[in-house]
DNA sequence: TATGAATGAGCATTCATTCAT
DNA sequence: AATGAATGAATGCTCATTCAT
């Protein structure tokens, strides 16, 4: 009789492998081997679940996504302008995980330079981004929150902004981005930009 | 007496040709050869020039950080926050030399993630960047442009975050970041970072 | 359950294809798929078993060095001078595998001049054979084969001194050392430097 | 006007140039550029005085060999046995010179395997010197100094395999073989080998 | 399912050799 | 004669992928 394998949930165990190496090394430095190691697994482990790297690569990207969609998911029930911001500055390199999470991001910026694929996808999350970014704006515009002359999306595309401009210049300095200095500068640059009626 | 060659010229040329190759394919499909076609060399004249494919590397990013440091100097002399807002975009992705250089910048922050040497590199140029801006915004503050209840090094920073953020998400989706829109967005965010006194 | 393969022996095979292989065309000679030809195998195999090209050579210099070694300690069981000599010249270049040892072995001595911990590996061999030829000739003169005033040192050093002079020498000319004046040639000297009391 | 050039004469600065790198990176590591550096040339003038890398290591051999005959020819006037014993350990490692061109003779040990005419070469070599040593002890017996009871040739032969097995030796372990050592062990087994009448 | 041995294409790197000046 | 830039073949090494067990 075979092990009773979870398929779905050993294909997310190593997605989150991957993840862990590729935010530890680099997205060039990570071999399959690495994340088989990681995974506790073997490389033919890993074809068994992946079709094969680059689907592996994906999983890991989707990882990261689906994390910044759900902080984002939770925050569209906020009431209050300074909530959404201090949420959205939860999906910024502020702890290990977020730190983790967008080197991870970042690797997939310069993959998507050269793989058309790939950006494509990228593009797919930021649309769902802005939309949900957009619609929380909205929400709050009605609520009094945020004042009726801005423009929803164009606000949408300014807290992008702000947060990859934070979230690459943290990452790659971490030293001298700690959380607070981050969320500091996320708040001075969001407030005005979203400014209450 | 051999044939006359300027080294350094040459040494620039490659580079040249390497920031070409990187734009064009990603700095993961790069390979020695491709730089060598480009440059109308051999890898082994790259040898020649270049201690190893690192060192090739690692003058295609001086090259493009030079070329943006290079604009940061020339609108020191801005007597004007609305001038100073537009040189600054000319550093983002807005014509085919500066999506070029976008796409190798991109490049380098994923490869920093996994090699401290080159972090501390693309930290230097960030600090030569950041004090630069800071410096021009002090002299915008005496001259009467920039509100003095701003603090220079923190609306630096800002400036910094507005153009990593959309030059980042423009090199990824260029199709829906027009010149235009790049300049539109980096105004409608940075005239209320930079505000008139 | 992957094939089953004894690690072990799969590493020892390719060693041997390695002493083969050198032996045949000389250590500068000798690429990474030469040896995996040999081995039926690949350089891919090769890396599998070993670090790299070194790792594999310095096998090879052990799979000589044990079979010498291993000569020397049968030769510790004699009880009689001649037969002393006559095992000794066993590790001549006597046959068609001692030829091709010898030939492994020439090779190391070249580049353990420009590899200073070669030369260490190497120094470890002699020493040890030196230990066990010198303790032989003490137990030949407790049992009166061997005058008591020879130095067991000293006498050990000839022996390694009339191998090695005539191992180089009938390597590099096989065709005028035939394994009958090779052995003629070792008594000749050795009988003098070990003389009966 | 050209620059008058005592052709010869760069023709040995250079070999002498090679014997020197070889010596002291092992002639695996010699590259070209290497010997032109310590001729004070550049790779282009070694090309215009040799036919190539091989024809300038033969000439590196053909150096060193030249002093070992040049020693033995000396050796030729000696009127006395143990006078001959001590010109040969000249020729051994025993000073910076002798340590220097026995690394390069033992560099040339490997090279012959894997090279018919360069063991060819090497074999030409020990035919003069053998001849030459025969040719002395004949000398010898003639004057009363070596019993006549010696065969020449097979005592020359003795003579060459203790210069070889102690050069070898000495060559890779120096720290261990100092020159008073090399002296009495060659003494200890030449002595016994050359018997007085 | 899982293993890991084996494969082999791909690539950076080395370096002797050539040759224009 | 001498230079050294350029060439390009040679080769060790990496690593994703395959597959027999």
């Amino acid at each position: 009789m075979p092990k009773i394998i979870d398929h779905k949930a050993r294909r997310h165990d190593i997605a989150k492998a991957a993840v862990s190496v590729i935010g530890e090394i680099g997205i060039e430095n990570t071999r399959l081997i690495d994340v088989a190691r990681e995974a506790k697994a073997t490389t033919g482990t890993i074809t068994h679940y992946f079709e094969g790297k680059d689907a592996l690569l994906l999983a890991a990207l989707d990882h990261v996504a689906q994390r910044i969609l759900r902080l984002m998911h939770k925050s569209s029930t906020t009431r209050n302008r300074d909530d959404l911001i201090d949420t959205a500055s939860l999906t910024l390199p502020v702890d290990d995980e977020g730190k983790r999470d967008w080197r991870v991001w970042l690797a997939f910026f310069s993959r998507a330079v050269g793989d058309p694929a790939l950006a494509r996808i990228n593009n797919a999350y930021y649309d769902e981004i802005k939309q949900g970014i957009s619609k929380i704006i909205r929400t709050l515009q009605k609520s009094g929150e945020i004042c009726m002359s801005v423009d929803p999306d164009e606000a949408a595309d300014s807290v992008i902004t702000v947060a990859d401009g934070l979230g690459v210049r943290a990452s790659l300095d971490p030293e001298n981005w700690p959380a607070e200095k981050i969320k500091r500068q996320m708040s001075a640059m969001l407030r005005p930009l979203l400014p209450k009626p």
